[in-house]
DNA sequence: TCACAATTCGGAAGCGCTTCCGAAGCGTAT
DNA sequence: ATACGCTTCGGAAGCGCTTCCGAATTGTGA
């Protein structure tokens, strides 16, 4: 069976241009042994003729596949299309297919380090945001390829990702700063996702943060859920009913999502956003700037191009020394509309023990707080 | 150069099993002309040396690549992440892989029809939620291998889709029922996607609804944007502006996004949901949910999967006649908390001309209108 | 003018696999 | 016992390309 139907081969383009099979690979490839007159030829009949190579053949024959595998959790999640969106930028640009591979739930991943199905497909492998354990790290190695994370640290591979641990701080250091003692924390953990460490970074902060401000973490404050704004609402509903008598008065969620299923619940309970109680959130997804949600901005397309350039160094011929072979990529503090100074009396507060906040059921609506909107 | 580091070959299979090469292939695919026996003992080897083929000889002796591309705009968005999840799912669990192109602005546009970067890569290929014009549909061609549209109508192509029209209807006949008259609408073209026909569906069942009613479409509540939250943001705060005495009390957008745009800009002005306006999109976002949005619903990823279902029947060998080449999906009407009744003074409007909400500034905000919250 | 080097090119092998076709090996009917 | 058909297997060609190595051509210095 020929290649493809209709497409004609590198000895057609030979024979028209009255050169050899070997003189018109070279032509296309090395440019080195051929004249310019007959390279030219070769281009320009190459050229007419529409011909394009095989590259299962080039790859056969020993070259590379100019394939890279993209092994990504949710591909329909907002961060991680970010990160494939940066990653096939930079290495669309270079030429280089990408193979998808998502691995979601458990069984998926069972499967895929097991059949390891991008074997003896690709020349690199980039790991989205997503911890490999040991005998996973095992059966990748065996692909016999290079490998980058992106989106997570790894002590294993080159990485790009972002220092947690200093989002977190930048998130809480906002809040102490507007003057809040009781702060909450929602964290999640990805359920398919086992020990993914990016979490613990943002609640290190957390407790250090408020250690060094002299506050005890209090755990009625703190849930972990499973990733979702739902269960992020969840857990809202849940601790302002642990602490009825002492409810936060900000909250800072590890995500924006997280931190948008806060604020639904707040809402819900009639309490004003960011009169009542503050919310941070962290990524700066693009749902952030439309809901007024104070965050913080990470970069994600930055962090997949720049996962794919790391790719790129490794696979260049003559490696690059000076190569990076981890880069964090810098936060920032992007304050909106859903965080404010926290409510005076919550600073004098620990004396009366009735319900904080008694005006709410009939308060007035938060005035807009947005004399810029157009 | 060998195929790869570490890998063996089939040769080395056969060799070890004291076959020859061909009968070791045919154990390993026909399973006929092949004993039992012998084809047990081929595939234990196999197993035991950790045999996998190289799938560019494959292909290069004659299979097929088992490989489809997947031609999409946004990967970052998450309609696309969600069609893109479904197509791999089924595809991975039928061992394809699947090549990504993202093809977003018009340059990127231009090089994929004008390099075909997928040629002599693929079995198929699937364009998800974007029109291709005349000239791109013979690049197309060119490929030589079959085509499925995802997301989008296509008189060329076996399709998946939603009914627009109808999905409109769905939301437009909601408000209506609701008692509302004036109606704004809220459409998005992507600036990268000229002539996108879907809105175009959507904004007919706009017209038509309207009709149907009675009530004569003023282009003062018509805006069209490029597509995203924030230019629906502006585009309603363009509405109110040119409406100052006659402004809508309900706001249909052709997405979920657009919808919270709109939202904020409501929020913004002092304006309750539902009581003052209510706001409905299309899309059943996720996000949706977290933010009471009524809206219509539509299940991308299983969309995703129905075009994957498509591309494999496409690839039968035995092409199958009964096999569907256009399948529309269907949509549902969610009602949530931000639509409901038309205020009472909306309705017997037209006679005062003074402003609509002169106690809007000071109203108090929504009462909870969710007692099912947990 | 001749020897020798550099340049330009072609022959052929081989990458890992599938598949056509023919060769054994075996059983059964005559 | 001979002939024939079926099953099981191997040789070899070929898929489209790269690349080693040697041949032909051209140019250079003496």
């Amino acid at each position: 069976m020929p290649d493809q139907p209709g497409s004609l081969s590198l000895s057609d383009v030979a024979r028209e241009a009255g050169v050899s099979l070997t003189t018109a690979s070279r032509a296309l490839n090395d440019s080195y042994g051929v004249s310019a007159a007959t390279r030219e030829k070769v281009l320009a009949i190459a050229r007419r003729l529409d011909y394009v190579v095989s590259p299962d053949a080039v790859r056969l024959a020993g070259g590379r596949t100019r394939r890279v595998a993209l092994v990504v959790p949710h591909i329909e999640r907002w961060f991680f299309g970010e990160m494939v969106n940066g990653i096939e930028t930079v290495l669309a640009s270079a030429n280089f297919d990408l193979l998808l591979y998502q691995v979601g739930g458990p069984e998926d991943r069972q499967d895929f380090f097991t059949r390891l199905p991008a074997r003896r497909k690709v020349d690199a492998v980039v790991v989205v945001a997503f911890p490999v354990d040991q005998r996973e790290r095992e059966r990748l190695a065996l692909m016999g390829v290079g490998i980058v994370a992106a989106g997570g640290q790894s002590a294993d591979y080159p990485y790009v990702c972002i220092d947690d641990y200093h989002a977190g701080r930048l998130a809480v250091d906002h809040l102490l700063e507007s003057g809040h003692r009781r702060i909450a924390m929602i964290a999640a953990h990805d359920p398919d996702q086992p020990g993914w460490p990016a979490r613990s970074g943002r609640s290190e902060a957390y407790v250090d943060a408020l250690t060094a401000a002299g506050i005890a973490v209090d755990h009625c404050l703190v849930r972990d859920v499973d990733w979702g704004g739902l269960n992020a609402a969840e857990a809202m509903a849940d601790i302002l009913d642990a602490t009825p008598e002492s409810a936060p008065t900000a909250v800072f969620a590890h995500s924006d999502e997280l931190a948008l299923g806060a604020i639904r619940t707040l809402r819900r309970r009639g309490l004003r956003i960011p009169e009542d109680v503050s919310v941070v959130g962290i990524d700066d997804h693009p749902l952030a700037a439309l809901t007024d949600l104070t965050t913080v901005h990470q970069s994600v397309r930055e962090q997949g191009e720049i996962a794919a350039r790391l790719v790129l160094d490794a696979l260049a011929p003559i490696p690059d020394g000076d190569a990076p072979t981890a880069v964090t990529a810098p936060t920032t503090l992007v304050v909106r509309g859903s965080t404010g100074p926290a409510p005076d009396h919550a600073r004098s507060l620990a004396a009366s023990s009735d319900d904080p906040h008694p005006e709410l059921a009939g308060s007035r609506p938060a005035v807009p707080a947005h004399p810029q909107e157009r």
